[in-house]
DNA sequence: TCTGGGGTCCTAGGACCC
DNA sequence: TCTGGGGTCCTAGGACCC
C-alpha cells in the first residue's frame, strides 16, 4: 500500500508561512528571473491564472486583482522541504522523495498494526500525518492512500479537489477504486501528458476509468511501449512501481543540472563563459555534496526561442565529453567546459540561456577509472598512486567548507565573477521580489516582538 | 523589453565486441 | 544453396513528471 503526500501550492505555503497576511489572499510565486508563473494560491488559481503563465502578460490582472507576487525564493523552499521529508522519514518504513513537495510512502503491513493503535484505519493514520505536517512546518498537504503509485497519485488529486474529504482519500475497496478513476479525466492521470491525452481522447477514452479498460496490446502499441503498459496495469491495482529507494531520505540523483536564463541576453563570449564556469561551479558542488564523480560533462547555450522565426529546438547547441578520468573537481571540469563552450560558440549570435548536466555519476574508490598516465589532467599523480582521494580533493572540501560557512559565492574561480568592476554579474537574473531566507539565514531570522 | 529549472524513463539505430 | 547469437555502449529523440 503506498501513500502520496503532496505539499498544497507549496512556494506560496512555505512564503505564507512567514507573512501570515498572505492567507487567504491571492498570491502568486515566480520562476527564476521573474518569468513565468510557477505556484498559485487557491485564490489565484480562481482568477485563472494557469501555471507558466509569462509575468509581463498577466501583469494586469495581477495588479487589478491586487495579487501578492513574489520572485521564488529556492533557499527557503528547500529547507521547508527538507523539514517536511525528515519527519515524514520518521513516521512510515519507507519514503521515496518524489520532488521538492511530495513523497510516497510506504505503508504496507501497516494496517494491521494500527488496527491496534490510532484510530484503526490507514485513513486515520493518513490525517494524522497530515496534521502533524502542518503543526510541525506550518506546511497544509494532501494525502492519497492506494495499492498502486498512480492510484495513490489519483486519489491524492481527488482529496485536493473536495474539501469534503478532508485532505485524504484512501482507495481501499474496489468499489472506491472504481468510482475514483470515473471522477478523473485522463489527461490527469500520472503518466498522462499533453499528447497522450489527445491521442486517448481522439480513441474515445475520456477518463481514468476508460484507460483502465483498454488492452495491454493497444497501451503497448499507443503509449510508449512498456511505459503505457505499466500505467494501465497501475490504474487496475496492479502495482508495476516499487517505492525508489532514498533510505536517508535525500535523493540521490542521476544526472544534475545547472542552467539560468541570463538577466539580460549576452553577444559576449567572455561574460557566456563566465556564466557557464559558474554554473559548472554550482553543479560539481551539488555532485560532491552528494559523494559522486562524473564522467560526462554537457554544455549548452540557447537564443531565444521566441524569437520571430525560430523553428523549434534550432534556438539550442549543446556539446558532450566523456571525461577520461571522473571528477568533481570544479577548476577540472570548468576547463573542460570552456572548450565545449568553444565548440558550439557561434560569432555574433545572442544568448539567453546556457546550461551544463554533469552525468555518468559514481561513487569514488573501488572500481575507478583510472588515467592511463596517472591522474587527471588538471593534477597529474604518480602511475603507481593508490586508489584513494582524487586529486584536489582537499582543497574542494576547503572551498565548501568556506563556502557553507561563510555564504555561497565567498570563494569563487576568478572566472566566474564577471567583469572587473562592482555591481551583479550580467547573467544574474532578476528577482525583484525575493524574500529572505528565514530559515537558513542567522540575519534573516524573524524577529518576533 | 518580457516566456523556469530542474529531473526521469524508454526506444531505436549504429558501431562495436566476442 | 547456405551467412549466429548474444551482448555493450553511445547518441538522438520523444514522452513524461514537478
Amino acid at each position: 500500500m503506498f501513500g502520496l503526500v503532496d505539499c498544497n501550492n507549496f512556494y506560496v505555503s512555505c512564503e505564507r508561512v512567514f507573512q501570515p497576511r498572505l492567507e487567504g489572499r491571492p498570491v502568486v510565486v515566480l520562476s527564476n528571473n521573474d518569468g513565468c508563473i510557477i505556484s498559485r494560491s487557491q485564490e489565484a488559481k480562481a482568477l485563472g491564472l494557469k501555471m507558466g503563465d509569462p509575468y509581463f502578460q498577466v501583469k494586469g490582472l495581477l495588479r487589478q486583482h491586487g495579487v501578492a507576487v513574489l520572485s521564488s525564493n529556492y533557499t527557503l523552499y528547500g529547507d521547508m522541504s527538507r523539514r517536511v521529508m525528515h519527519y515524514l522519514g520518521q513516521t512510515v518504513p519507507g519514503v521515496e522523495v518524489y520532488s521538492i513537495d511530495e513523497a510516497f510512502l510506504d505503508l504496507g503491513g501497516l494496517e494491521a498494526h494500527l488496527g491496534r493503535h490510532i484510530g484503526g484505519s490507514l485513513t486515520a493514520f493518513a490525517g494524522r500525518i497530515r496534521a502533524d505536517v502542518k503543526r510541525r512546518t506550518g506546511i497544509p498537504t494532501c494525502v492519497g492512500v492506494a495499492p498502486t503509485k498512480t492510484l495513490a497519485k489519483l486519489a491524492n488529486r481527488l482529496a485536493k479537489q473536495d474539501a469534503a474529504l478532508g485532505g485524504v482519500l484512501h482507495l481501499d475497496s474496489d468499489e472506491r477504486r472504481r468510482w475514483a478513476l470515473g471522477q478523473v479525466a485522463v489527461g490527469d492521470v500520472w503518466g498522462v501528458g499533453r499528447q497522450y491525452a489527445q491521442k486517448l481522447t481522439a480513441a474515445g477514452i475520456d477518463s481514468a476509468a476508460d484507460l483502465s479498460r483498454v488492452s495491454e496490446a493497444w497501451a503497448r502499441k499507443q503509449l510508449g511501449g512498456v511505459v503505457g503498459a505499466r500505467l494501465v496495469r497501475e490504474l487496475q491495482g496492479y502495482p508495476c512501481a516499487g517505492l525508489g529507494s532514498s533510505e536517508d531520505g535525500s535523493l540521490r540523483r542521476q544526472s544534475l543540472t545547472c542552467s539560468r536564463t541570463f538577466g539580460r541576453p549576452l553577444r559576449e563570449r567572455a561574460l557566456v563563459a563566465g556564466a557557464v564556469t559558474s554554473f559548472v561551479a554550482r553543479a560539481a558542488e551539488k555532485l560532491r555534496r552528494q559523494g559522486e564523480l562524473a564522467h560526462v560533462l554537457t554544455v549548452f547555450i540557447s537564443q531565444n526561442r521566441f524569437a520571430p522565426g525560430a523553428e523549434p529546438g534550432g534556438h539550442s547547441r549543446s556539446a558532450v565529453l566523456t571525461l577520461p578520468v571522473p571528477t568533481s573537481d570544479t577548476r577540472e571540469l570548468a576547463a573542460r567546459a570552456g572548450q565545449l563552450l568553444g565548440r558550439i560558440w557561434e560569432e555574433g549570435a545572442v544568448y539567453v540561456k546556457a546550461g551544463v548536466v554533469l552525468a555518468g555519476l559514481e561513487p569514488p574508490g573501488r572500481g575507478q577509472q583510472l588515467g592511463l598516465f596517472g591522474g587527471g589532467p588538471a593534477a597529474p599523480a604518480p602511475v603507481a598512486a593508490p586508489v584513494g582521494p582524487a586529486p584536489g580533493a582537499a582543497l574542494m572540501a576547503v572551498l565548501d567548507g568556506l563556502n557553507e560557512r561563510f555564504g555561497r559565492g565567498t570563494v569563487q574561480l576568478a572566472a566566474a565573477l564577471g567583469p572587473a568592476g562592482s555591481g551583479p554579474v550580467p547573467w544574474q537574473g532578476q528577482a525583484a521580489w525575493r524574500t529572505p531566507a528565514y530559515t537558513t539565514r542567522l540575519e534573516d531570522l524573524l524577529i518576533v516582538k
